[in-house]
DNA sequence: CCTACTGTTCGATTTGTATCGAACTGTTGG
DNA sequence: CCAACAGTTCGATACAAATCGAACAGTAGG
């Protein structure tokens, strides 16, 4: 039809992004795992990433790519045959000081048993 | 059967809380407009929480407040026949350094129109 | 070239969340 | 005490999001 592997995705400005939006976004801890991932290893393809998470087909990762992406937190650029997947840390930093991280920097809770 | 009104509700330690659950929390614009509300204006019975968010139903507002307790963001503590909502803002500082200040002073965007 | 590769999109199913009316219960004012 | 009040819980419905297989389309290596 019109799309595939390699097609320019739209990215929104993050002047339009709201905070609701973003929070969303990184309430999913499979998300949430993918960008504390490209904030520590700067830009990846989409392979690379998915190593994060073994086990997950590629279409369900796709969608949280998208989900990111719509929320403005990362990019997602056309590179031959793969993508390269980057954190938009200035942009969102710029428009929501301190937030990414604060979210980078929270550790993990000890469970309640 | 068993609850009513007023009742002792449970409320999570702050250590046993996970951030995808806050972010989720937060992601919502009703429960994040009660938050904010809860910042500047301090501990608030429950229908004056829900003077913010007017034409929702009490059961709705009241999910809203279970999400965020879960979530260890409020407390929800009997008082007489009323009810008090809390910002546990001092706990949350300190489990989720910076998130919450980020959180409260992020601005509007201005739509993509 | 043409085949194998990378990754998105589509469509269907399942799961979770939002929403709201109704029922219910401790509390208090008269 | 009894009636009115404040809010939670329950149950049902509607809506949104997660998940996955299959189909698809540029790109590049042989």
């Amino acid at each position: 039809m019109s799309n595939a592997t390699t097609r320019r995705l739209p990215h929104p400005e993050l002047k339009d992004v709201e905070l609701p939006a973003v929070l969303f976004a990184l309430s999913d801890p499979a998300r949430l795992d993918l960008v504390r991932q490209l904030a520590a290893q700067g830009p990846l393809t989409v392979a690379q990433c998915q190593a994060t998470e073994p086990g997950v087909p590629k279409s369900t990762f796709s969608h949280h790519l998208k989900t990111l992406r719509e929320a403005g937190l990362i990019r997602n650029d056309p590179a031959g045959r793969q993508r390269i997947v980057t954190l938009r840390k200035a942009e969102v930093d710029e428009r929501f000081p301190a937030l990414l991280d604060a979210v980078l920097s929270s550790s993990p809770a000890h469970p309640p048993e």
